[in-house]
Parts: structure tokens; sequence; C-alpha cells
RNA sequence: GCGCCCGUGGCUCAACUGGAUAGAGUAACGGACUUCGAAUCCGUUGGUUACAGGUUCGAAUCCUGUCGGGCGCACCA
């Protein structure tokens, strides 16, 4: 809808235009104060400039009326106009709500180290990237979901080392001595058990076995971090494998080092990433050969580039923020630009349940598992919730609040408004064809706001990916759901002589929070 | 100490990225069912946007400083 306008307005005026939704619907569906910005530069009254244009435009059968109020130029959209998108929206239901874009993006989330299952950190991340990814595909982007995953380095030693002791303590009933480092928890019980299953006990006390066990145990960590994800609708199109990328390490050495990147001191590779707004230079080669950490990120990250997208969007959590600077910084090296790489976020959560600490009540300790609070509230009200919250900032939430029936759970709140849609529809006598052929002109004001509102799915839908704030939907669907049931309150529909209109007009909100929700990763409830 | 993020009604969060009177929910209180789902709706109370300056037609938003909080500051991943 926004666009139609705004290419209606560009067609005359020769400047960007800001163009937005006033707050209070008396001042039309759309304004502008594009007179302040041209009033500078004319050197004239923006009052007066906003007067012409409304002489500019007022005749544009799109409009029923333009106004200039205090220099803003204010539109209010035609029935006709409003009625025409509605029908094209409820013909192409799969197409409501999508846009045009067509950049290539990457989308690195998640790429938890697979030494264990997902805790609730990993869920915000996965939430937030899974939903920027269904938000950018119906933007009209073409988006590959991508898990970087861990597996080269001390964490899956660490892993297998851990496994061992597990089976030794749990199942060979030995007593052992607990390094200072080791995983725990009861994913391990389980995997010793599949392990002793497998390979037989004997694995528990063959030295030669480690390595084996440890690359086997990182596959089953794999799977269960894939199963979890999948019970939250989450899914990836690409994994990369951190211990595949060394085969290209020379090549990308060379070219760090031929762009004067790299530097050896006290037989150390460093990387100069002072030299590009970074605090201090960093470690990429130990003295003994083996590669940092940072150097997997630094071949990674070549090769997202190489691979020649427009953007590349990795989703962190805020503890990584310090390495932010040094890959850039690589990137800077190896000849890329490093602004097509945006990175997000995520902060910290921290759970109650009834206004208690949220813990596992497991031996693991303190860490809260993803799967834990899945079976608690369920997929739907945990994408909800890590879906509305801006990702950068420190959230803390309470169980007991979504698992209430009621209008302080929003989920709860817009499903109940789509699923009086559908008691309603199907209370009616009114044939498809007769609600399809009828206009949603003339049923007032009330009507006329709530059928707008339905239809800015697709404003809404691009707002919240460019700026990648995907809470910007669950406010809208918020909205929506509350206009909608005031609405429901106020009218009557069945037996009144504008059922079908009505009915046409509530099509329409049913489609745009069942498409908004899906967006979600949530199924929109038919019945409750 | 340095760096990044943040500070909005009692609580949880918005505010179209510099725009019109800072909005929702929750909590508290008071109303609305012989009516398509009251699982809903309506109303009242509650704000010097942490504080002090600055930039301009215009600031919660940008700049500077102060105070307060979170997270980092590995040759761990």
């Amino acid at each position: 809808m926004k666009q139609r306008v705004l290419s209606l307005l560009s067609s005359s005026i020769e400047r960007e235009i800001v163009l937005e939704k006033p707050r209070d619907r008396s001042f039309g569906h759309f304004a502008t104060p594009i007179a302040f910005a041209m009033a500078k530069e004319l050197k004239k009254n923006p009052m007066i400039i906003a007067q012409e244009l409304v002489e500019m435009f007022s005749k544009e059968e799109m409009f029923a009326n333009v106004e200039a109020v205090k220099g803003y130029l204010n539109f209010k959209l035609s029935e006709d106009f409003l009625d025409e998108y509605a029908t094209w929206a409820l013909e192409h239901p799969d197409d409501f709500g999508k846009g045009e874009s067509s950049s290539n993006i990457l989308l690195e989330f998640v790429s938890a180290n697979p030494t264990g299952p997902l805790h609730i950190g990993h869920a915000r991340g996965a939430v937030y990237g899974d939903t920027l990814l269904r938000l950018g595909r119906h933007v009209g982007h073409n988006i590959t979901a991508e898990y970087y995953v861990n597996d080269a380095g001390n964490q899956i030693a660490l892993l297998g080392t851990s496994l061992i002791l597990e089976g030794k303590a749990n199942i060979l009933n030995e007593k052992v001595e607990y390094p200072e480092n080791y995983y725990r928890g009861e994913y391990l019980t389980k995997l010793a058990q599949i392990a002793a299953d497998t390979y037989g006990n004997d694995v528990f006390n063959d030295e030669e076995k480690i390595k084996e066990v440890a690359l086997w145990a990182k596959d089953e960590v794999i799977k269960m971090i894939i199963s979890d994800l999948d019970a939250i609708n989450v899914n990836f199109d690409t994994f990369v494998s951190e211990a595949g990328l060394y085969d290209d390490w020379d090549r990308v050495m060379d070219k760090l080092s031929a762009s004067g990147g790299t530097e050896i001191i006290d037989g150390k590779t460093w990387l100069k990433s002072s030299l590009k707004g970074d605090e201090k230079d960093r470690v990429i080669v130990r003295e003994d050969g083996r590669p940092t950490y940072l150097a997997g990120d630094i071949i990674y990250h070549n090769q997202k580039f190489e691979r020649d997208y427009d953007t590349c969007i990795n989703i962190w959590g805020a503890d990584h923020h310090g390495y932010m600077a040094r890959v850039k910084a690589s990137l800077e090296f190896l000849g890329h630009d490093s602004s097509k790489l945006d990175i997000q976020l995520t902060q910290m959560v921290s759970l109650l349940k009834d206004g208690q600490p949220f813990k596992m009540s497991k031996r693991a300790g303190t860490v809260v598992g993803m799967n834990d609070v899945v079976e608690e509230i369920g997929s739907d009200a945990l994408r909800f919730m890590f879906a509305s919250k801006k990702s950068d900032t420190a959230l803390e939430f309470d169980l007991v609040d979504l698992q209430k029936t009621d209008s302080s759970n929003p989920i709860f709140y817009i499903n109940y408004a789509h699923a009086r849609i559908h008691t309603i529809l199907n209370k009616s006598e009114m044939k498809m064809g007769t609600i399809m052929a009828s206009n949603v002109k003339g049923l007032g004001e009330d009507a006329d706001n709530l059928l707008f509102e339905a239809m800015l799915l697709n404003e809404v839908v691009e707002d919240a990916f460019n700026s990648r704030q995907v809470q910007k939907l669950t406010d809208y669907l918020k909205s929506l759901a509350s206009t909608y049931h005031k609405f429901y309150y106020d009218h009557k529909v069945i037996g009144t002589q504008n059922e079908a209109k009505m009915l046409k007009l509530f099509l329409v909100v049913a489609l745009s929070i069942k498409t908004g929700l899906s967006l979600l990763g949530i199924t929109a409830k038919e019945s409750m």
C-alpha cells in the first residue's frame, strides 16, 4: 500500500520522501513532513509549500482527501482503493504482505558448539535468526540459513574425555577423578549409555578410541541440537564444519600476509588488527603451530565473502561483541568490504518461574536448557516472547505469565482474535462467493480503520526486516488483534445487512494475522 | 582502568530511526453479558524519557559530560 502511495508521490517530487503512519488517524492514513525539508531549500514557509502540494495531489483517485495541517501533508485513502487492495489480497493469499527485494543474503546464526544441548540464550538467537530469515524471505530476499559448527579444537577432545569419564563413573561404576574442565549433564549420561550399546563397555577403557568416540559424540550432539531446533521450527540450509575449513588455510594465510595483515613475533603469528580499528593485535597461530579459534573464523568469513553475497548477517551472543573488530579487520586485510558484514547481538536472558529464578534442578547446574523451557511453555509462546523483545536488550521473563489464557498473554490474545473470526465464519450462512463479491465500502470509520490496519502487514514486515527489529511484527499483531476485538465487541455481524461486507473485512484480518504468525514460526489457531 | 550495549509510568516493553499531544500490556480501582466466544470490551489513576549542557523549525532519538546497570577485555571456543 505504502509503496503505491510513495511511487505516486515520487513521480511528482524529486527528493527522498518520508511517508509515515500518523498516530492519530484523524490525520489520515499516511502523512509526510516533506514540506519542512523543502522549506529549507526553497526558503519558503512550509505551510505554503504543503498547501501547494495538496493541490497537486488532491485529484488522484487513490486519495479520498489530501490536507495540509501545520506543514504536514496528510493523505486519506479512498474506499475504492482499499477495497481493491483487499480483494487482491484475498485472491492472492500467498503473496499477501510480500515484497520485491532480491538481495542474496547469508544468515548465520545459533552456531553453538556441538558439545552439549542448547541453552536458553541459544534459543533467543535461534528465534531471532529464524524470524529474520522468514521476514527476509517474505520481503523477497534470497537467504541461506547457515550454522557454523565449531568441531575443531579443544572442546571436542574435552567432549570425548567427558564422555569417557561419564561412562567410567555411571556404567562401569568406577571411581573417577574429575579434572578441572569437563562437560557434564543429563545428555552425557544418555550418550554414555548409547556409546556402551554401540561400542561395548570396553570403550571407556580404551585410550586408543578416545578420538573416535569424541567425533562420534560430537555427531550425536549435533543431532540433538538439530532436533531441539526442529522443536521450535528452526531449520538450516547449510552446516559448515570448522574442521573442514583448514584445507584452505595456507591460501588464506598467504593472502593475509601479502596484504601486510600478519606479523610473526616470538614464533607466533599475529593478525595486525590494531591497524584496522581493533584495540590490539591478535594471535592466530600459536608457537607450536596450532591455529587459534580466530583462525577458523577468518577462513570461514573469507569463504563467506568469496561466495559473493550482497550481505552477510551474523547473529552472535552479546558476550562475543569483542570479536566484531577483529573479524572485520581480517576481512579488510583480505580485500573485502567489511561493511557488508552485519553483526547483530542478542543479549542475555534470565528466567523466572512464578517470581523465582528458574534453574535446572539436575546436577548440570545453573544453565537452563532450551528443552526445559519448551516443555514448560511450548514453542509458540517461547518464540513469541523472544520475538517481541528487542534483541539487544537484556531480557527477563516469567514462565508462568506465558501459560496464562487471557489477554495478559499476547500470543493467546492474538490467537483468540483469529479463532473468533473462524467461529463467526462457520456460523454464518453466507457463501464464500457472496462474501468475495461484496465490497468493504460504506461500513464506517471503525471498519475502515480495521481494514487499513490489517493491510499494513507488508509495510511492517519490510520495516522489521530492514531494521532487524522483529518485535515490530509482534507489536503490530497485538495491535491488530486489539483493534479486531474492539470492532467485534461493538458491531454485530450475523443477520445484519452488511454481513457479507464485514465477513470480507474479517477475512482480510484473519489473513494478516495468519500470515504474520507464520512469519514468527507460529501456526494460527482456528479454535482455542 | 579501557571498549561495546543500555537507562522511558510500580513492573515488562513500544515509539515509524530527527517529526504532530511519549504509546501498549500488566498491576490497582470502577463499569459492560436475555446479544455472533465476557478467554472480550470500556473508563480512571500513574511520565521533568537517569541527570546537566549543546546542535535546529523540532530531541526519548544526534553530540559532550556526569551518575547507574549489563557484557567483554585469552595463545578458550
